[in-house]
RNA sequence: GACCCCUUCGUCUAGAGGCCUAGGACACCGCCCUUUCACGGCGGCAACACGGGUUCGAAUCCCGUAGGGGUCGCCA
């Protein structure tokens, strides 16, 4: 049998991290056995899902490179379906409906708290005659859970699970006004589309009892669940905005890479021995649901950046490049013409081997696409006293009558200076390097100043010296 | 509160009764490389929650305790 995921988000805000590791799972999973990955976009709370939400799950998703495989299904298009499954229920004697009004509901509960028992629906229309309905009263339709023994259930990861059955209650499947539950609509859906594993977050565990209810009313197969761990805080408590709880874009504006928040997903609760890099072909490779923990995870960023790092080491310098620009492009403080654009890409290789996220990148080619007047930052500053001007207005002149500008030449002719002069190279690099960056680092400075080429690099010291030509 | 789940270095984890003097990665601390900062290399610090069993032998199995998490909606 074909193995059929699918991932499941509510458009009710973002796409979050731990949305997109289950998604990630459920592709991965779907690939490693040569099945199939589908979307669903559960849309079933008219009030609270809103087209922005879908934009921005269907982006986020695209951006890590998540999308299904076939083209979303919106499960509010199906809710003709939903309801037409809940009064066969009805008519098969599955399901009744039930007249309790909210207040009596809520006072139900409260009572049930009261004395220490489990506030759950007490089943009082399961068997009373539908004469006795109140006037006015639009009724909910319920299913009738099972009353005694118990449900088992073979998770994928979390092992055999048993609960007594009488922990289950009598559930609304459509409300007053006609619309199908969630508990409904995605035991349909999972059925219809085929579903073979429901793979989903932890806090779904306690539904998947209630959901084996309906699908044994209806006679359904029931899918294999696997509930995977929730991801937590650096703190251990639920993850919060102020720690990761951020849509993945908000990861994007961070600088991190997709490969590197995939493979950080991907290990946060899930190892193949001792493997740390895990690339997405790897992945499909090696991915299977008996490498999952049942315990919840910590975020840490710490973590994510050096990954972030090595998959910025790896990534060709054209994409970088293009992301650089486009940060700082964002960021507006620096013109970023043709020219800087073609410096950035050939100081890539010193650039990249010193940043781990894309904004770091960004700020540390900046200088690239400065121009003079450049600014200076304290240590810089610092670095140029009046002998080190003196001291470069010298070099400037042997880097003036040079032919040769390359990496190599103009490190010869560095090293000769000093040497001359009896002086350590730091003596002459740092203040050059403030000279022509405006900070105390950088990549290599012979490499930054063959990228600038003489006559900026010349332009630039001179401006600090006071010695323009 | 009831029900369910979890518990190995600070963090992510390896570990399916002897291979464990508990391995790797991140972080941290040294050293090396070095014009700066990184990268890289080498080394160090650091954990089986606790208590009982079972067994010749337990991080691994069982029970209990403690701690943490999840769920208890006409939300999904």
């Amino acid at each position: 049998m074909t193995v059929i995921t699918r991932f499941a988000p509510s458009p009710t805000g973002f796409l979050h991290i731990g949305g997109a590791r289950t998604a990630l799972f459920n592709r991965l999973y779907a690939r490693h056995s040569g099945g199939r990955y589908l979307l669903r976009i559960e849309d079933t709370d008219r009030k609270r899902s809103t087209p922005e939400a879908v934009d921005a799950i269907l982006d986020g998703l695209g951006w890590l490179g998540l999308q299904g495989d076939d083209e979303p299904v919106f499960q509010f298009a199906r809710i003709d379906r939903h309801t037409e499954v809940a009064h066969a229920l009805l008519a098969a004697g599955q399901a009744y409906r039930c007249y309790c009004s909210s207040e009596e509901l809520e006072e139900m509960r409260n009572q049930a708290r009261a004395e220490g028992r489990q506030p759950r629906y007490d089943g009082r229309w399961r068997d009373r005659d539908p004469a006795d309905a109140p006037a006015g009263v639009d009724p909910v339709i319920r299913i009738k859970a099972p009353q005694s023994g118990d449900t088992t259930i073979a998770d994928g990861v979390q092992g055999t699970v048993t609960v007594q059955n009488s922990q289950l209650d009598d559930m609304v499947i459509l409300r007053a006004d006609g619309t199908p539950t969630y508990m409904l609509s995605v035991v349909v859906d999972d059925h219809d589309m085929e579903v073979t594993d429901v793979i989903r977050g932890d806090d779904h565990l306690n539904n998947a009892f209630r959901q084996s209810v309906i699908y044994r009313a209806m006679g359904w197969e029931i899918p294999r669940f696997s509930h995977i761990p929730l991801i937590h805080g650096p703190d251990g408590a639920k993850l919060s905005k102020r720690h990761g709880a951020l849509g993945v874009d908000a990861y994007r504006d961070m600088g991190y890479l997709p490969e590197a928040l995939n493979n950080y997903l991907l290990r946060l609760g899930w190892a193949h021995g001792d493997e740390e890099i895990v690339p997405r072909d790897r992945a499909i490779e090696l991915f299977d649901l008996d490498g999952i923990g049942r315990s919840a995870s910590r975020f840490d960023f710490a973590k994510l950046e050096n990954l972030n790092g090595h998959y910025i080491r790896e990534t060709d310098n054209d994409r970088l490049t293009g992301l650089v620009v486009d940060r700082l492009t964002a960021i507006g403080d620096v013109s970023v013409d043709e020219t800087a654009r073609d410096r950035i890409r050939r100081g890539m290789d010193g650039l990249k081997a010193r940043a781990r996220t894309v904004n770091e990148l960004a700020d540390n080619a900046r200088f690239y696409a400065a121009s003079v007047p450049l600014t200076f930052d304290d240590k810089a500053r610092s670095l140029l006293d009046e002998s080190s001007r003196s001291m470069l207005a010298e070099l400037a002149d042997l880097l003036r009558g040079s032919e040769l500008f390359d990496e190599a030449a103009v490190e010869a002719l560095v090293r000769q200076f000093a040497d001359e002069r009896e002086l350590k190279l730091g003596k002459i690099a740092q203040p050059l390097r403030a000279a022509i960056t405006g900070t105390s680092t950088s990549p290599g400075i012979f490499e930054v100043l063959a990228v600038l080429g003489q006559a900026e690099s010349l332009h630039r010291i001179e401006a600090v010296c006071g010695t323009a030509h």
